[in-house]
DNA sequence: TTTGATTTTGAGCGATCGTTCAAGTTAATA
DNA sequence: TATTAACTTGAACGATCGCTCAAAATCAAA
């Protein structure tokens, strides 16, 4: 059964994502993850190498997540910027419960690693440019398909949709000011619209 | 000599911010803290209670810091959107070599702390709401003085800046976007300007 | 110069960290 | 059923953590 193997493991990435995404790295402890996904130090051991070594699997899956999360959207959807903007309202509204944290993972591991030799920081760059390029795609799809200006470069329009996303996200992790959402989430599609 | 205590524990507290600000909470270790402050154990303990103290101490520092670096930038600037624009410069571009990370700290903190019952975490939620007040009185007077229209509300107009201030920092905590920076600070003053 | 209050020192505490590995368990093959 | 290779277990290692406190150093007042 080659599946169950697998699919064991990605389930277990998944848990340890979860906690890794909720706590960070430094505060999340070997133990707390041998309760969270009910493995033995060993086991992990064998399995991931490190603490890294698993962090690195649970950050890589995130993003991959996060981009099928982002297909779904746009499968039931008319339009790209109907299905990114379900994503984005899906995010930053609907899932306060089940998301561990309002703030992308990619971001607090960007944040969390000062160290710039470090490896998880240059992976952190290395998914970023990756999902930046995910979304560049998806761009110049919604400029083709008339649903944004030819006269702003697919490009342009990922970084601004980054810088949007990112900020609204920190913004709405406080958790007082959440019914400003929906206005905000309109007000940062209205300006992409007329960039 | 009352006031050489204050500002030896000033510049301790500044210190210890940075070395705070650039790894975080739980990836700076006391041992860490003794070496860049130069005290010992038992003094930063009588001094500050514990390392949740001294972090304590170092973000209400590091928030009053940045209001001050805005203070700064108003009083040698004509209007106050002058002024907002070349600290958001100086933060953003200019600051690359001294300042230990291009996150906000509060961000950064209220980031790590997922406890919800944190004090530290409330501590973030406080300065950030402070901070957020702060800028509403700043936008006040600015459309008081006609550089911002009336249609939109001080809030409104801290909460877009904020977002926008957040959303450019993280993205540019990246180091390969750097040539990018002008041009986005511009494209978020124009705007708020227009909103 | 002596006194006494205050501050500084750093060895070291118990707890917890990331990690290892010998021993035990499991499951497929012969 | 016996064999064997792969996996799991958890006690325990050395390192480091946040922190304490008795002793030494400091300095203003007497």
């Amino acid at each position: 059964m080659v599946n169950k193997v697998k699919f064991e493991r990605e389930n277990v990435i998944r848990v340890a994502s979860h906690l890794f995404w909720k706590k960070g790295f430094h505060a999340t402890s070997t133990r707390d993850l041998q309760d969270a996904i009910n493995m033995r130090p060993g086991s992990i051991y064998a399995a991931f190498g490190s603490k890294e070594g698993l962090y690195s699997e649970s950050l890589k899956d995130y993003t991959q997540q996060m981009q099928s999360q982002i297909e779904g959207f746009l499968s039931t959807s008319d339009t790209l910027l109907g299905g990114l903007r379900a994503f984005v309202e899906n995010v930053v509204i609907n899932n306060k419960d089940c998301s561990p944290s309002a703030i992308c993972m990619l971001v607090k591991a960007n944040s969390e690693f000062a160290d710039k030799d470090s490896s998880l920081y240059e992976l952190s760059l290395d998914l970023s440019a990756k999902f930046e390029s995910y979304l560049t795609a998806l761009f110049t799809q919604a400029i083709e398909h008339n649903e944004l200006s030819h006269k702003v470069s697919p490009l342009e329009y990922a970084r601004f949709f980054q810088v949007q996303f990112t900020g609204l996200r920190g913004y709405f992790n406080r958790p007082d000011v959440a019914p400003l959402a929906q206005a905000m989430i309109n007000q940062m599609f209205n300006l992409m619209k007329n960039l």
